[in-house]
DNA sequence: CGAAACATTGACACGCTTCAACAGTGGTGG
DNA sequence: CCACCACTGTTGAAGCGTGTCAATGTTTCG
């Protein structure tokens, strides 16, 4: 379904806010990140984007200007589906009709998640239980991560996703280090103790799995 | 579409985590809330429920146990929709699919704003804000919530929402009373100074109301 | 080689939590 | 009708987690 298919350098705005495009963004390969400037200038994300994952579909049925931006981490690459095709298809083929609810069940069980991480978790729990959503969402396309994962994530971005400062991420970071759990640095999380790391965070992967089919 | 309808006595619980129901439910009357509790004893409440809201939209599609609590804080009314029948309308009626599409993206708008109050604003501008989106969404039902709004939440809830202790939230009330811009007691929000409130946290009401229809 | 981006550290300040206690309020039963 | 109790709201004092400010080290890349 995917029309344009585009590739983009790292660190470049992909969607600006109040950019009124009425279209959803699937990512094919390397990373990206949603997340929204305040009045003050200080900045969260909302979200980082891996391949597999659709950007902007529960705003499409909005069709005004979303705030957020839209950013590339790394080299990227993106196809758009305009709401127009989407809306096509998701009549006619109950399979897409079904990709899309799952997209976007997981994007609001993800966001649900780090709501309560950041309403009731501290910086330690929170920055474990992350890393650990990270390992196990590349794990489920493909990827090998019990023993680590590349992660071109620096800890400014992973501070604003965390609600933290970057400098006491950096002191949470060192503390999990110390402690034998894992090593982040230069793009790259080693992890030197998953049973450890789950044990800290109380990480249960289930908010992440796609639905058994029954019957 | 709606089927069963019900009535639930004040604080009585209505989803249990792990309860397999394949239903979403619509609010009529009265006010609920959903939340989840922690392996440590603490309570992150995701959502306050405010009559014309549906509750449990995107987790349909997971066809799989919820992990939280949706519980009624008032006397309630609501009627439950069948997974079955909900699908069925979406795909016979648009008016269904647009009016589904529209409280899946409201729900996620208010979460992600709540998201960005966790990660990044302090309590006092937190809570501010949080009593404004309520006032606001009163307003959308057809509310005047200028000048206050009846308000069933005691300060456990709304800590609990606010990611605060409920003594802190205490603190921060008090002092929103004496700058004279809000008095909350007795199940009573009363709004002194609208405009004071508006801006000490720089609150714009465009995430929760609906799209214009254009042309 | 130099510059910019990123990571790290220390000292200190502040916001929020914790613990403990008490006051107000409404509902219930004797 | 009053005593009692549960629930909710309020306050103070102390401690801790996180933020702020300032500086330095390290890596990456042109």
């Amino acid at each position: 379904m995917s029309q344009r298919k585009r590739r983009v350098d790292p660190n470049q705005p992909i969607v600006l806010p109040n950019d009124a495009s009425e279209e959803a963004y699937l990512i094919q390969r390397g990373w990206a990140c949603v997340y929204k400037l305040l009045p003050d200038g200080s900045r969260q994300v909302l979200s980082f984007s891996l391949p597999g994952d659709i950007v902007g579909l529960p705003g499409l049925s909005l069709e005004g200007a979303s705030p957020f931006w839209f950013e590339s981490l790394t080299e990227v690459e993106i196809s758009s589906i305009s709401s127009a095709t989407l809306f096509r298809g998701l009549a006619s083929e109950p399979a897409v009709a079904r990709a899309m609810q799952w997209s976007v069940a997981l994007e609001s069980a993800i966001l649900i998640e780090r709501l309560i991480s950041l309403g009731r978790r501290s910086a330690l729990v929170r920055t474990a239980h992350f890393i650990l959503e990270l390992a196990t969402r590349l794990s489920l396309i493909g990827e090998d991560t019990r023993r680590g994962f590349d992660c071109p994530v620096n800890q400014y971005w992973l501070a604003d996703a965390l609600g933290l400062t970057a400098i006491h991420l950096n002191r949470v970071l060192r503390e999990l280090r110390e402690a034998h759990l894992l090593t982040m640095r230069s793009g790259h999380v080693e992890i030197h103790n998953f049973e450890g790391l789950r044990e800290l965070a109380a990480f249960d992967a289930d908010y992440l799995t796609p639905p058994k089919r029954r019957h």
